[in-house]
DNA sequence: ATTTTGATTGAACAATCATTCAATGAATGC
DNA sequence: GCATTCATTGAATGATTGTTCAATCAAAAT
C-alpha cells in the first residue's frame, strides 16, 4: 500500500475496531489491547496513530457524528416534495437498519453515558443535536404555516420529535422484545398524525399493537 | 449507634457516596477509594458491605430505581380527579426538581450507558420502564375512551410519552442552555395538548419560545 | 544497490486499583 | 468487669493496562 494512503486507512481501521470493542465489551471494559486485536494489529499501534486512549475515543465519536450527520442530511435532501415528507424521512432514517440496529444504538448510548465528563464529547453531541433540531424546527415551521396552526411552537415540536427518537432508541436497547424498529416508527408516526392529521397519514396498522 | 441499625445505615451511606462519585467523576473513573472517601470511611469498607464493586453498582441502581418508582407512583396516586391530571402528574414528576436535576439525570445516563453489558442493570431498567409504560398505557386508554378516539393506540402513545421524557433528559444534559426543566415540560404539554386538546390545556406561554 | 525514512512490533515499565486480611477498637452479652 | 462478637481500618498484594521505546521490517529515494 502507498505510504500516504496508509495513515488514513489505519485511522479508520482503528476507529472501527474501537466501535466493535465498545459494542462487544462496553466502555468501561475497553482496552487498547482489545482494540489492537480487533484491528489485527499490535498493541503499541494505537499510541502511534492517536495521542492517547482518550484521543482515540474522541476520534471515534467524531467519526460517528460525521457519519450520522451526513446520513440524515442526505435523507432530508432526497425526500419530498412535501415538507411533511422530509420530516417522515428524518423519522424513517432514525429507525432504518443502518443506524437503528443494536450495535450502533448500543455505542451511541455508551458515548452519551460518558459525555458528561468529556468536554470534547459534549461539544460533538451538542453540534449534532443542534443541527438536527434546527432542521426539524424549520420543517415544523413550514408544516405549521401550511396548516394555519400558528398557536403551535415549531421549536418545541422539534425538541419533542428529536427527544422521542433518542428515547425510543433507549427503549429498543432495554426492551428489545417490546420495542423494535417497526414499533418505534409507528410511535413516531402516531404522534405526527395526531398533531397534523392532514399532513401525516394515519398508520393503517396503528391500532393493531394495543394488546398490551 | 445500635449494631443492627448500622448495617443498613452504612449500605445507604455507601450507595449515596457512589451516586456522588458517579456524578462527579463518571462511571469509568469511579474507584472504590473515592467512594470510601466520599462516605468518610476507609478503603476496605466497600468489600465488607458489598461483595464487589459490581455488586455496589448494582445496589446503587436498585436504590435509584426504587426511589424513582415510589416517586412517580405516589405522584400518580395523589393526582386527579381527571385521568388527564394523572398523566400531567407523571410529566410534572419527571421534570420536577427532585429527579430532573443535573446530578440525577447525569447518573441515570451513566447507568443506561452501561446497561447493555450488565444483565442485572438491564433487568432493573426493564422493570422500571415496563411499569411506567403500563400505567401510562392504562391512562391513555381512558383518555381515548373519554374522547371517543378509538383509532388511537394507547400503547404507542405511552411509549412515545415515556421515550420523549427520557430523550428530553438527554437534551437537558447535552444542551442545558437550550433545554431546562421548564422548556422540557412545555414540550411534553405541547404534544399532549396537540393530541387531545379537550383534555390537556394549551400552554399559555407555548408560543413564546419560538424565537430559536 | 544502498541509504533513508517511516510503519509496525511486542516486550518492558510504571501507575492504578479491586480485593484481601491481620490488627484494632468498640459495642454487646454474660 | 470480662469475654466475645463484629465493625472498621489501612497497608499489602496481585492483576490489569496505558504508554514508551528499542528493534525490525518494508517502502521510497538516491
Amino acid at each position: 500500500m502507498a505510504r500516504d494512503a496508509i495513515k488514513e486507512t489505519r485511522r479508520v481501521q482503528l476507529i472501527e475496531a474501537t466501535i466493535d470493542v465498545i459494542a462487544r465489551a462496553g466502555f468501561s471494559d475497553l482496552t487498547l489491547a482489545q482494540v489492537a486485536e480487533a484491528a489485527r494489529l499490535s498493541t503499541g499501534i494505537v499510541n502511534f496513530y492517536f495521542k492517547s486512549k482518550d484521543a482515540l475515543l474522541a476520534a471515534t465519536l467524531e467519526h460517528m457524528v460525521g457519519e450520522y450527520g451526513r446520513y440524515w442530511r442526505a435523507n432530508v435532501a432526497a425526500a419530498g416534495p412535501r415538507v411533511a415528507d422530509k420530516l417522515i424521512a428524518m423519522l424513517e432514517g432514525d429507525f432504518g437498519r443502518l443506524v437503528a440496529n443494536r450495535k450502533t444504538v448500543t455505542v451511541w448510548y455508551a458515548f452519551w453515558g460518558e459525555t458528561r465528563w468529556r468536554p470534547d464529547f459534549m461539544t460533538l453531541c451538542q453540534g449534532l443535536n443542534s443541527a438536527f433540531q434546527a432542521v426539524a424546527t424549520d420543517l415544523f415551521r413550514q408544516v405549521i404555516a401550511e396548516t394555519n396552526a400558528a398557536e403551535r411552537d415549531p421549536a418545541l415540536l422539534a425538541k419533542g420529535f428529536s427527544a422521542m427518537s433518542d428515547g425510543l432508541w433507549l427503549d429498543m436497547l432495554i426492551n428489545p422484545k417490546e420495542t423494535d424498529r417497526e414499533t418505534a416508527r409507528r410511535v413516531m408516526r402516531a404522534f405526527l398524525h395526531g398533531l397534523f392529521p392532514s399532513q401525516f397519514a394515519a398508520d393503517a396498522s396503528e391500532a393493531s399493537s394495543s394488546a398490551a
